[in-house]
DNA sequence: CGGGCCATGTAACGGGTTACATGATTAC
DNA sequence: GTAATCATGTAACCCGTTACATGGCCCG
């Protein structure tokens, strides 16, 4: 569902490949959805079909041969559709696999529990510093940088962000009182 | 697979029905995963069929008849090893579909944006609202108080609490800055 | 007699993941 | 020559959602 319409939204930005879309979603759009490569062009297959967008080949020289897909006006209609309907009762909740290992982590010796506690706080870690350039990479996608469609990236970047050192830092704070168990 | 292993753990608690299961999610693990009933049936008879618990039925007078499921060895031996299995490189992403249309809230009148803003951070507060009492309701589950278990039951808690805390605070803020433009 | 709690399911669908599969071009 | 980047897909599977379906008991 959500896939759908992010590819429909960064299409209705310009016309874009399945390549393109693939990188959007690598650097902006990792911090609140992950998509794998090949379940985008599963999807821009089907929105093909539905008539929201329309593909081209374009011949390329110097590098492989792409098609690039512009939306149509049916699917900008269903795209700001989707955009209008608003939060949702649903928007709060949220799934860690994560978060069930720890709620079940009493079976486990303490030793382990901090050892899966510190690799998480690490890939954390690791994600807040391999993305400490979003401002840049946010600017990279869509044409018009003089409207407020920055600001929003932003917004959701600066989510994605704060979740993560929130992560980290509920962690630390476990690992800590873990070792200060007698 | 984590919603097997979810009730795989529940049960290696002790004895329970699909309606107890039910229950469990609804109140102490609601903060990190959201199962529906239907779901939840269709799993134990996955897990009986897998041999990793077992059923039996209860006759009752006063209340409707129930199935009782117990953890078999070979059930908790597949337990143990899914919980042995750490944080993994994955445990970092998440998905939120409120924050794709945010991203794309370019699109919509600040106003729409502001409403849909204040929807979602009016949805955090009702949770955080509906569920300031889960240090009660999280001992009620499972046999053994006197041991480590708790401590984890709270810490998810704590985890899923501060992340709305987290969501309703962005919300708050995205909004004042929205409402300063000119 | 209606609402709430207890209690258990089936069928169809859809969204997403995993694994597999290929190949051109550029820069070092 | 080999690694990185550009570029596009298929097939099988599975987890989860939605909608549907039922029914007893208790309390006010």
């Amino acid at each position: 569902m959500s896939l759908e319409y992010g590819i429909l939204g960064l299409i209705n930005y310009g016309k874009m490949s399945g390549y393109d879309i693939s990188k959007a979603f690598d650097s902006s759009l990792k911090f609140f959805w992950h998509a794998q490569t090949s379940h985008i062009y599963l999807e821009l297959k089907k929105l093909e079909k539905k008539g929201y967008i329309t593909g081209t080949l374009v011949q390329q020289n110097d590098r492989p041969n792409k098609k690039l897909f512009g939306i149509t006006d049916e699917g900008r209609k269903a795209f700001m559709e989707w955009l209008a309907q608003g939060a949702g009762a649903e928007s709060v909740q949220f799934k860690s696999a994560f978060m069930m290992r720890v709620f079940f982590a009493g079976n486990l010796s303490p030793e382990q529990t901090v050892g899966m506690l510190k690799e998480f706080r690490q890939n954390c870690v690791d994600f807040l510093n391999k993305t400490s350039e979003i401002p840049e990479s946010i600017n990279h996608y869509g044409a018009n940088k003089e409207t407020i469609h920055p600001f929003y990236w932003q917004m959701t970047a600066e989510f994605g962000y704060g979740i993560v050192r929130y992560c980290a830092d509920w962690a630390e704070s476990c690992i800590k009182r873990l070792e200060g168990l007698p």
